[in-house]
DNA sequence: TTGGGGTATGCAACTAGTTGCACAGCACGC
DNA sequence: GCGTGCTGTGCAACTAGTTGCATACCCCAA
């Protein structure tokens, strides 16, 4: 399971509280491993009690305390261990597909309008990407170490959702000429 | 969720036993949603509950009895309704990224071993897929309805692996000239 | 003849992830 | 002065997915 490593590489970088790494998690590190702020409470739980993680209670004026939690020796440990571990490719579950794979068993139509819808959704994100890498690394030529290893992760998310839109439009293309010959030669 | 729904897809394309669909999702329709044969059983058995599938059973010579599955109107009904639906984008896990982000925590050679083994294993499934598309379809303009989907799936899984494969070689080689550099202008 | 691999089903226990809700007060706009 | 949304934590109940094992018999090779 990688939410604990994830967490501790995000910790790393600046600590938080459940609260922020939530928020952390909807934009940067989120977009290549999603969770709830339900399971990180927990997470962060479970970590503080295997000492990976400790937590600094801050009390605030008028809201209940607040804990901020950085990594711990054990997490650090824990890390670097997890870091040479091979691990197995990741699991895929993509339902588009499915629809895709699916699409004659109901209205194709309708099918080609859902894959629209999420073309454009992956083209949004794409954007999104593509702005971070233009504003925060304009010369990739020079990073180094953590910097690079930041550029690099984002790198993937580019190419991701670019394989995405062009596979969108590759499947659009392909249902809407199939659907336009339906009375020919079927 | 999309497990029963991946399964009526592939019970619509051809009858089988839980045992038959745990190893079908080793193979093709598992390269996009991915399933234990545990998991299977248990869906089988909540699909038979709602009829969305009728189960046969069929006495075996020594071995006890299978149950072939094949998809029942409630069935058919179902995946006519989700494959309207509106689905979100898949969340997404991929632990590698989160390896290569946090690479600079431990030893970031051995996390571009970890790249390096990921890179091979998606050449390997990539030219799977290669042959298969090769084989199965020979001629993509002459395709029609299932079969065209069936390609267009096929296309979406080259796609992906494809371009895991070339952003493992952007990382391995930027990560190989840092550590190149590493007594140099950093 | 013994052990490994394939066909075939399934329970039990576990871990992981989701959804809905509750509390608590702040700031801001209408 | 009221509703909305943000910060912040967390319980409870649920659904989904994993792992290990058990049963049962087959075939084939060492």
């Amino acid at each position: 399971m990688a939410l604990e490593h994830a967490i501790l590489v995000s910790l790393d970088e600046r600590p938080g509280t459940g609260y922020e790494l939530a928020r952390r998690f909807d934009k940067s590190i989120g977009f290549f491993w999603a969770a709830t702020h339900q399971q990180i409470y927990r997470t962060l739980k479970r970590m503080d009690e295997l000492h990976w993680v400790t937590a600094e209670e801050v009390p605030q004026d008028g809201r209940p305390d607040k804990k901020v939690y950085r990594v711990d020796d054990g997490g650090r440990q824990e890390l670097r261990r997890w870091l040479e571990e091979a691990g197995e490719p990741a699991t895929i579950r993509h339902d588009l597909s499915v629809k895709v794979r699916g699409a004659s068993l109901g209205d194709p139509g309708k099918v080609a309008d859902e894959v629209a819808r999420h073309r454009d959704q992956h083209a949004e994100r794409l954007d999104v990407f593509r702005a971070i890498e233009k504003k925060d690394f304009p010369d990739p030529s020079a990073l180094h170490g953590r910097r690079l290893h930041q550029y690099l992760v984002l790198r993937g998310g580019i190419r991701a959702e670019q394989a995405l839109v062009e596979w969108c439009d590759e499947v659009l293309a392909a249902m809407r000429t199939d659907m336009r010959e339906d009375g020919g030669a079927r």
